[in-house]
DNA sequence: GTCAATAAGATTGTTGACAATCTGACAAGA
DNA sequence: TCTTGTCAGATTGTCAACAATCTTATTGAC
């Protein structure tokens, strides 16, 4: 068979091994395994700790074990997956103070991306993107029944930033742990207060950024990452006790 | 065969299948394989943009493709290789902006590790290392004879204070970036100024230490690495001109 | 002489099968 | 009752071969 290609879903005999045209944007065949376990595991569909085993997945995709072997690396890549050697994956499980371990990463290297934004000449262009959803952050905050389409809207935020950041590195890093810290940072927005205050430093970020102050632009990123890492790490104590 | 086990180097037909013993610390094939070709990429045996193919180290390991595929894998989570879809691996080649870009990760990532480490209660175990170590330092940077041998201590030091970090996630992106910009700071360590303010900023991070002084650990960091940017960019910049 | 189409070789992607190891349960002994 | 040893099933590691794609050199036309 091929390899770029789309997956034919949960195909019980072998597929029928008909070549297919090379598409424009084509993801290799362990990539789109590896993009649909990854949004499994980050929409919580898979258990932290659930191992996840290859043979179960080539016969579910229908490939054999080799692109699922290879998609589980990229996984793993990114954080999501944890492959203990003769012991195969399970899906990452992260102890609170792992947790915050991430955070603090994010502080810091949330920081060094916004600080670059607001340094580049072209930052201009992302003005308007920018204006119009914090604009929109704004106006979901103030509707405690808009939680989730505020924690979408901030995501979308975050990950247009990181994508207009100039090193492809720090982008690759950055988005690792922006999935996997994706569901505590939906925890540390449930509250209204929370997101308000959310709001108010995304304001000030925007402000440094139309401004071209990188310091300013990175202290607003810091404190705006490690509000998220506090409520983050207090709601999941909150769970952890009661 | 079995796969936990030592390497047979440049086995032309195929290894015996003795089966090893299951030793106490062992590194799974790929693992080792890709261990091997992480010296060889570091120590510049393989030249920035050589391609690397699976044949051939299957060839030359006396392995099959399949656990070269996986070291390869390994490699490129690091930065050491990349991995382009049906082109192959070959070994990183780095621009000047992205040298820089690297830097600028490991400026922030260090001040965290060290400030970490400098607000720990046990960082008192690590005290003796890091004053001699940092005397050995501050004894070589007078010899302009000794610049390979400040380096080494240089690399020793750094690795120290990763493995001494809290955080596993923090210390497998620290490493990897510290590899990637092995040859480079080795480039920017090359003055005798420069090694004599390295160890200033050496001896500033120590004191911050002792004292538990996690912000001025952090400042020390940073500014120690940003001075190893600025030197290796200084003189890549020299070496593409001249 | 330069450029595009073509064909041969080289290289990666994928597969299915076999070997080695791990997991869990069950039984025997202290 | 708890530990230890053994066994069967399940699962990962590895291999060799095939298919698809890419690269390179050659040929032909303009």
């Amino acid at each position: 068979m091929g390899h770029p290609v789309r997956l034919p879903r949960a195909t019980p005999a072998a597929a029928p091994p008909a070549p297919r045209a090379t598409g424009a944007l084509m993801l290799s065949l362990p990539e789109q395994i590896a993009a649909q376990l990854a949004s499994r595991i980050t929409a919580g569909s898979y258990a932290p700790g659930q191992r996840v085993m290859e043979q179960a997945l080539a016969a579910e995709f229908g490939v054999s074990r080799g692109p699922v072997r290879d998609a589980l690396r990229l996984l793993e890549k990114d954080g999501l997956v944890t492959i203990l050697a003769r012991r195969g994956a399970q899906v990452t499980k992260l102890s609170i103070p792992e947790v915050r371990e991430i955070f603090d990463i994010r502080v810091a290297l949330n920081g060094l991306r916004d600080r670059g934004i607001a340094e580049e000449p072209e930052r201009l262009k992302l003005l308007p993107m920018l204006e119009a959803e914090v604009a929109e952050l704004a106006r979901l905050a103030k509707n405690a029944r808009h939680s989730n389409e505020y924690v979408e809207c901030v995501f979308r935020l975050n990950r247009a930033l990181t994508a207009a950041s100039r090193s492809a590195r720090l982008r690759a890093i950055l988005d690792a742990l922006a999935q996997q810290t994706l569901r505590y940072s939906r925890l540390g927005l449930a509250s209204e207060l929370r997101r308000r205050q959310s709001v108010r430093h995304w304001q000030e970020l925007v402000k440094a950024v139309r401004e071209g102050d990188g310091e300013r632009a990175q202290r607003a990123a810091e404190a705006r990452v490690r509000a998220s890492r506090d409520e983050a790490i207090k709601k999941l104590r909150e769970l952890a006790e009661g």
